[in-house]
DNA sequence: TTGTATGCGTTATCAC
DNA sequence: GTGATAACGCATACAA
């Protein structure tokens, strides 16, 4: 025998089951479990009514455990994200949890770690928990996340990043088209020494950005510009690659960092370096961030569809777990070109 | 018989379970899970061995849910957060996952839903999933929430609202101190007409924010303030608010507004009116949010110790799940001034 | 419409 | 050390 002691001697209060229900209504645990559900024509008007009665009474609430472990359905959506901090994320986790919800599923946040052995790890522990599926942020090349989400066959959508080899389904800024509005905005302005302050190139969105960079430059019929890498998506990154594009003899007279952060660490720099922005150097961004129309001088920069990103998502996320068949699709959202008081023409003389 | 084929009928794969690696390695089910659980001195080396070389060669993977509902531990901590995307909860969020889940915790993130009812479902729904315990950011006063922890005797931590009742632990800003600080600079400049742009009166730090400055003023020997009531912490309600305080005859020369946002606010509808910020208004926020040093005039605010504050959280609510009976404990946290730019002495005229 | 039987995958107790 | 057994709480196929 086994009256499992084992949890909680102190047995603080038992807490009703559907068993508890069925012997005080004097029915089958089954006939509760159907009436509490509501299926539909299986049980009586009126017998429903009693177990319903007497759920409330006995302050009956259903453990979502057992359940899951019988239908085999948690509904509980993954969202992997690199910083939940990071003020482009953190919408996009906000709308993608709200959206989610609204369909009666929760979402476990799990923030990327670095290592790619804890990336997989991560996973694992996320499939093991039998969640529905993943929603994967930024999720970089190669990642062992994508290799246990298809060996688990978890439905999985990528946001903010393309698979590189159209294995999953994805939600992504259409990043050249970005880059172009940038260097078109840069070009009309008169510029023509025009640097790029890249992302790590593990990012596929750093890759992206600047790729296009330097063909869109083609396209316009710029002169190539020169490109540096930012070690990461941050001020203190962006920051310290502007030191090395500042101090060099042919100092642009542009540049477009590859998200905000990036340039206004940029932004640190030129003002160590007392160079006046727009006057001796414009600057755009990426991503809108909020604040960024704020601070002196407000910042041009490209607006992300972050509502429709996490819109997009969630829905891209909902048909996988309806239709997990669901042939792969890439949904691209189209960026805005926001331009305030960062850039201006050139300075004559570097003209 | 059942063969449970109910779930999904082409059954793609089955997943190996401990039966399986049982079978394969002819010893009986318990013994596997005491192996690969690592019981100790409970199953003999070689074994051990065995069955660990199986359980790879098989591809096992436990399933958590099977396992959850039999120790009845989820091991999932539901984070409850009115807002992912706000600057204050966001890198709250960020150092709550990432404290818990180096002790092997997943975070469930939700956002506190508007109304009483739906708040009393999350709580419900949340603790219907068993999850081990609770925290919850900005709780409101007498929130439904509150109350489902207390009846499902859900280890909870408050974090960033105490519990007005002293009913649960919770981690907080000294807003007093908060106050304090912001009310002394702007006396030692020599403003006397200072008034406060609060939060809702619903939230605890609105109120407690406000109760400490009408008792600051008057410990240091100043008049009484205006004080209106923004609707929400948002930029919009800000500025909703600033417009009755900046429209009125006797303009106040500071004010100290209960976050940054709210401060926004103010700054957009001065800027509307026309007035210099700080020449004619110096302006103070509250939790030094990323970016309002770069805004123009860069804002001086009281910067939180949100590290300390996701930290301590993080340590309480381990605390509390290891020790359900802990004493329900309040752990202050010292706020710091950051005197920027949006400060100044008040012009001559109004002194 | 209702009851019966069984299983989801794991772990704890008890006896050997 | 190991096996046998019995749950955890719920939901379904099937029979009645």
């Amino acid at each position: 025998m086994n009256r499992l002691p084992d949890p909680d001697p102190s047995a603080p209060r038992a807490g009703a089951t559907i068993d508890d229900i069925a012997r005080a209504a004097g029915v089958h645990p089954a006939t509760v479990s159907r009436a509490l559900r509501g299926v539909a024509g299986k049980v009586s008007r009126d017998k429903r009514a009693e177990i319903e009665r007497l759920a409330r009474e006995l302050g009956y609430q259903p453990n979502a455990v057992a359940a899951s472990l019988r239908t085999r359905q948690t509904n509980i959506a993954a969202v992997v994200v690199p910083d939940i901090a990071n003020p482009l994320f953190g919408p996009v986790v906000q709308g993608i949890e709200s959206a989610l919800r609204a369909q009666r599923l929760m979402c476990l946040v799990a923030q990327t770690p670095q290592r790619p052995e804890e990336r997989r790890e991560l996973a694992l522990a996320l499939a093991n928990r039998q969640v529905s599926g993943l929603l994967i942020l930024a999720a970089e090349s190669d990642d062992p996340m994508l290799a246990v989400a298809r060996e688990r066959r978890l439905p999985t959508v990528l946001v903010n990043r393309g698979s590189g080899d159209r294995q999953f389904s994805s939600v992504v800024n259409d990043d050249r088209e970005s880059v172009r509005l940038v260097l078109e905005h840069l070009a009309a302005l008169g510029h023509r020494a025009i640097a790029h302050v890249a992302g790590p190139a593990a990012s596929s969105t750093g890759r992206a950005r600047r790729d296009a960079f330097n063909e869109q430059l083609r396209a316009l019929g710029l002169p190539p510009g020169r490109v540096v890498e930012a070690a990461a998506f941050t001020r203190e990154a962006g920051r310290a690659a502007a030191r090395e594009l500042l101090q060099s003899q042919e100092r642009p007279t542009a540049v477009f960092a590859a998200n905000d952060l990036i340039a206004l660490g940029v932004l640190d720099e030129a003002r160590a370096r007392g160079l006046r922005v727009p006057g001796e150097l414009s600057l755009v961004g990426h991503n809108d961030m909020p604040l960024v129309d704020l601070i002196d001088p407000p910042l041009t920069t490209v607006r992300v569809a972050v509502e429709q990103m996490s819109r997009q998502a969630a829905a891209l996320f909902l048909e996988l777990l309806a239709e997990p068949a669901l042939p792969v699709c890439t949904r691209l959202l189209m960026p805005a070109l926001v331009v305030r008081a960062s850039t201006a023409p050139p300075p004559p003389a570097a003209a």
